[in-house]
DNA sequence: GCAAATACATACCAATTGGTATTTTTCTAT
DNA sequence: ATAGAAAAATACCAATTGGTATGTATTTGC
């Protein structure tokens, strides 16, 4: 990688951090110049603005990164009810990339831009629709293979999902720890059960 | 009604406002000022700085605002099933004081200040519990009557249902309308005839 | 090895931010 | 009616915001 490819990079990867842990319009150009020690003639050459850089964040560091482990994680025993609830046990207890009291990245990104920007909004469209087709695909899988009702509608039963999960993250952060995160998985599991 | 009263109170309706369609922190006293007519020195007159008008917003206009008419949809056929989806439908699809761009207000402010200040997730956390108490009566009450079973957990399950609907409040702002909502929603029915 | 493009540094700018100090108006109790 | 308190108006402030203009250093192609 080019040095100029490395400082790019380092401006997106901070960005990130405190994007996640602050807010996208309540983080300064000036906070990430700070933390990255890149000056804000780097920074203004990389990007022409502020929102250039947060669709880089987007579509450079969110899109993409751990696709394929998920991917993964979602095919591992075929069966929906209990793919579905290990991945998203994974992201909720164990996941080091996020923290409880920060929430989802991308549930906070389309939160607080989805009305601000509707470029945003397709950007995290996009995002989700990627993750929504795999789990649908997991779904659809597992109807083929018997482990799921053929009356299951897929894609409604996606939205239900990560629905709930962008709100029990909301829970975690409201209460400052994962324990509504675990009394959600509980019913996570029952109702999946009830798709069998 | 006295008139300081009213000014206090002016204050207050038009800053939830903009925060409900600008966020928090993003919205500034002298955007307040300005949509009122009210001055800076009224303003300080009657909230010491900005976070103490904040509270007053949560606790003197969302908290018990509108909190009767909810308690009676909830209590409305004694079939928790049938009472909890009519009250999330209404919410989600009838509500005027909810538009599908903004999401939820409370789940706005929940997401957007938590981390930042833990006496507004405080604060958040008493509202929420409201509802969350509302909702479980009410399913505490249809096991009693038959409508659901015996096995099932209703704190668990109000953690479920609210988080799904916060989650989906999100799907809404992102995809600009209501389709999502009524997609969700039929899943819910299903969620909800499951557990009878 | 050198010119031209790329990459980065520095110093600045107008607008906006939350907040204060001080004055003026309006209400209220006697 | 009037003194004193409550309410509101005005003018200001330092810090922060996103962004620009102009410079200097570093690569890169030849």
């Amino acid at each position: 990688m080019s040095k100029a490819a490395a400082t790019r990079l380092t401006i997106l990867q901070k960005a990130f951090e405190l994007i996640y842990t602050n807010g996208y319009r309540t983080t300064s150009i000036d906070d990430i110049i700070a933390q990255t020690g890149v000056t804000k003639g780097a920074f203004y050459y990389h990007f022409a603005n502020k929102d250039e850089m947060g669709f880089a964040v987007i579509n450079e560091l969110l899109d993409s990164s751990s696709y394929a482990v998920f991917e993964a994680m979602l095919h591992k025993t075929g069966n929906p009810a209990q793919d579905i609830y290990g991945l998203i046990k994974y992201l909720l207890l164990d996941s080091k990339e996020m923290v409880v009291e920060y929430g989802c990245p991308i549930g906070n990104l389309t939160q607080e831009l989805s009305s601000f920007n509707r470029d945003f909004a397709n950007a995290l469209m996009q995002l989700s629709s990627h993750w929504q087709k795999l789990m649908e695909q997991s779904i659809v899988n597992g109807k083929k293979a018997g482990y799921i009702r053929a009356d299951v509608n897929a894609r409604q039963v996606v939205y239900f999902i990560i629905s709930g999960y962008w709100g029990i993250r909301n829970f975690g952060k409201m209460e400052g720890n994962k324990n509504s995160y675990k009394i959600w998985l509980k019913e996570l599991k029952n109702y999946l059960a009830g798709l069998q």
